[in-house]
DNA sequence: AATGAATGAGTGTTCATTCAT
DNA sequence: GATGAATGAACACTCATTCAT
């Protein structure tokens, strides 16, 4: 009823033009993606939004921080019902493929956005840097997790997350521009089967004889919508 | 004499603008890649290029299209040492990761630029798709290959084929826009790795007992500077 | 009542705004003179601004206003000790040009921007052109009395206050503009000078035998226009 | 008849663009002279301004050189029938102020909105410091060629150049501002009358017995720090 | 074929001013 | 009195495209 305090409309005003550059840039590119058009978008008048942003930048910088925290938190949220490491593992595979490109598309086309702004805009790409060594990093403890779970050398793990997070990548970009000739809900099978793989075949920590016999099960991956 | 037909010369002047386009989009994406940047880059002068070209996005779409003749031609060319199915997968990774990130930065960051515009310009989109599409075919086939050799189901290798086509994908945008945070090497290793591992954990072709053997040896996969 | 009277806290605010746009204008001239920066440099809102003042122009106004009487306030404590004209002449020229640029740069500058909107605002015109006529009436006056006190006719007063004003701003434009080429406090000494060989070489007040001819004649100076 | 070359066009272009800033910057300053308003005095479209021009500011800097060519040039002629140095001052004098107030305002006052730029541009300040250091060198050694001929000490031709650089300074900004209030044709007179005053009344060069002793001292203005 | 000057629509951004609270 | 969000008209600048030569 009583009108919020300014400061939390200025974050809200803030947010809501974060929010309204997410879809403009999905479908028109970042140089496309208008102070004009995400006015529309959000409602507002243009002057508005330089009156909350010193510069189109700096709402794209927000906007890479906000699709960051998003998938932290997706993850953070699936993964509180289990301690198994295979389980976490795959849990941040659907928290990132599963739901991500069906449930937000917008999203996941905006990040493909951001990724090409990262080759050209130093400020964007330092962004996208940090987001990747931080999909490296979890992805790599997960990995270890596995491995050591199942008495497997973890030394494989960064590689292992270092391919895991390019084929996501590259999953996130084929769903936003060749949907149409991408097999229904390949990613995740295929991101969850090379990790189940990749920790069957690895070799024994500290131990002689390797038997390299696959474990876990690589037919229950199923039912992926990427 | 000396001078070539006009209709030849038009077409080396076609393909200058191209490849002149390429090393501007790599560096500033297709918006920013102005026909004046073109023209200098081409020794050109901005005029001569709507002269052979009705629009800069006729520009695209031609570049388009030698980035997938390049990248053809050099498979075939790497391929043509040997028949053996899993020697031509991985001439193939090679062909894409190998040398090309290290050999052409440039045309891969152009690509990543072309998957960029694909999301937005139905033009562009078309052709990327063709272009993944005949990615999947080319990978499906030899994968099929490398199963039937085996004596395995080939009822994985679409799936299969989808997921090194991400993974390579994402490898393209990630040597562009994060090499500084990815481990070096990782991309082919990560392909050629997730491939065999498949191969060999794929059920046997029209056979009851399944033996699930792991004969194609991951440690083979190396030295690859993606 | 510990409160001031809205009126007077009005006029407070009023001066507070004024001497804000002081330094605000002194380095960014009077068009990128904020309201905004005015605000903040007065620690007010900038809505506030247009509460106590109808435009930025009224601002300006009142500051050349402020300024003109700060000029005058200074050269009346200065003044205050002597009634010989020389001295009185000498604290009128030290008043402006001795102190003031070391002492108070941002309002030199200041005055340097309020001369060149001078040029094109004719509501700030009207004001400079007062406080120009302001100085060439006290320099006439004390250099009239100068003239008196050593039986000198007094006609060359006026051409002589007006020489002495014009060298007086341009030394304000130098200093706020051309510091670092121009020799150390030049200014005081130079209009000192001219006034007392100025005042030396003039002809004796009704008298037929003038002497203290000057060897250079000055008299040869004619028909210039400006 | 035949059409320039397009490489001398654009030079004529060019200062065509910088020819017409000028009365607009004389009229509305440099901040309202708007490409818009420079392109309509020129009689050129808006976008025509920024394909010779990279910035709004280049063109300034081009206009400040133009300017100081102007007065150079001006003075060049004046002073090639002659050979005395206080021809050649006089004509200095009169290139500077007699002719230049009446002959051409609008590039007086286009220059005081130069001043002013300079106090907050630091490209334009180095440029207008560059202008003033070269009026004072100039200056300087006509004082000296005269103080020379008169066999009196040159030490003080420094003092007195910037002396008169700052009357002429001041003198444009008030031909350019309050004009009204001043007596006609002062100027020069003045700045003529100063250095012939001054250039009597220095004394004698390597020798003992000073004569011409203002009765007013000169020697008793110090310490002032402007 | 080739030039490069020219156009005009569109961009991000600034800012004096207004106004609901 | 006071706030600061909001507006809208300007601004400098960019650029694909056109065209006279």
């Amino acid at each position: 009823m009583a009108r919020t305090a300014s400061v939390a409309n200025t974050e809200h005003r803030r947010a809501a033009i974060v929010a309204a550059m997410l879809p403009v840039m999905a479908h028109h590119g970042y140089e496309r993606a208008t102070i004009q058009a995400i006015a529309r978008e959000a409602g507002l008048t243009p002057g508005l939004i330089h009156y909350h942003f010193k510069s189109k930048q700096e709402i794209l910088v927000e906007l890479v921080k906000a699709i960051m925290e998003f998938a932290r938190a997706r993850f953070e949220r699936a993964a509180t019902n289990t301690t198994r490491p295979v389980e976490r593992l795959r849990a941040y595979v659907d928290a990132r493929l599963g739901l991500g490109a069906g449930a937000a598309p917008d999203m996941v086309a905006a990040w493909v956005m951001v990724g090409a702004e990262a080759v050209r805009q130093p400020e964007v790409r330092a962004l996208y840097e940090q987001a990747i060594a931080a999909e490296l990093a979890v992805l790599t403890q997960l990995l270890s997790q596995c491995l050591a779970e199942r008495k497997r050398a973890i030394d494989a793990a960064p590689a292992l997350a270092a391919g895991m997070v390019a084929l996501m990548e590259g999953a996130f970009q084929l769903s936003s521009a060749a949907a149409g000739v991408m097999p229904a809900g390949y990613a995740a099978d295929a991101a969850m089967s090379f990790a189940s793989l990749s920790v069957a075949a690895a070799p024994r920590a500290n131990v002689f004889k390797p038997s390299a016999r696959p474990a876990m099960a690589v037919e229950s991956t199923k039912a992926s919508s990427l």
